[in-house]
DNA sequence: TATATTTCCTACAAGAACGATAGGAATAAA
DNA sequence: TTTATTCCTATCGTTCTTGTAGGAAATATA
């Protein structure tokens, strides 16, 4: 396939929610999932890859939770994904040409690197601030 | 995972080798399997998606293979893409809204959307015409 | 110190997807 | 009638996906 897996997909609403309440302090993760509707029991599966990255920190034991390591204006998507789902790029031989012994000949590698930087570029321009941003510029028109 | 399978990569590459052929007639798939360093009964596989999508015609019997349905410029990589892999979203619910009772207030989905548009616009415009151009260039280069 | 709360770690498992291989049917040229 | 080729269907081992489950470790609080 050519999609997220929930890894992906999950990982980045918990770092929404994150960023919804930065600054709170740690946030539960039973919250972040009843807030998104997912299992907190999937979710303890994907949050370490987060954690491992320095994305968010943790504090355990009562009034523990996760929490941003870093504003939502300096995390960007393309931090997320990576360490979520690995290698941005389409195909493993853009990244890891070793994989391959067609990859200096290989004509659709190289059209495959164009899309990694294209994809790449693109993530790294969306902040969990835009995130915010277009939440609460949802909700305005919302109540228009 | 966030990448593309056999289907997308060996199914590019197969249009390509079509591609260098154009106006040859029909090519043995046994002949592109050769030129790529594939499996000619993988790619019975896979071919077959691209015919159904009307990209190639093919011919049976003795003198048979397949062939582009189109010049080379008039096919793009999005086209390819779209019929071995499936919709070109990052994500199911962008396209099919109805998988996820999220949707509407989704932010993560508004991200997903925006990232689609930029991969699909990329895809547009790359043509198998520019991958023939591309690899005509890395020839000259080698020569010199 | 005891208890409750929370993250953290490991194991397990059903089902789907992936990446093929295999055998033969259908078609058509020579 | 033979041969070449696409086409169709079945099978298969492995890995990935998407969870569930149980308990260990840490820590705040009473």
């Amino acid at each position: 396939m050519w999609q997220l897996s929930t890894k992906g997909r999950y990982g980045t609403r918990v770092m929404f929610q994150l960023a919804l309440r930065y600054g709170e302090g740690p946030i539960l993760l039973k919250n972040i999932a009843e807030a998104e509707d997912l299992s907190t029991k999937y979710l303890e599966h994907i949050v370490p890859l987060l954690k491992s990255a320095n994305l968010i920190q943790s504090v355990r034991g009562p009034h523990g939770g996760y929490q941003l390591s870093k504003p939502p204006q300096e995390v960007n998507l393309k931090d997320i994904v990576e360490v979520l789902e690995g290698d941005i790029a389409p195909v493993d031989c853009v990244d890891t040409p070793s994989v391959c012994e067609r990859t200096e000949e290989c004509t659709a590698r190289d059209v495959w690197s164009l899309l990694e930087d294209k994809i790449r570029s693109t993530l790294i321009d969306i902040t969990l601030q835009d995130m915010l941003d277009m939440h609460k510029e949802k909700l305005n028109q919302e109540s228009n």
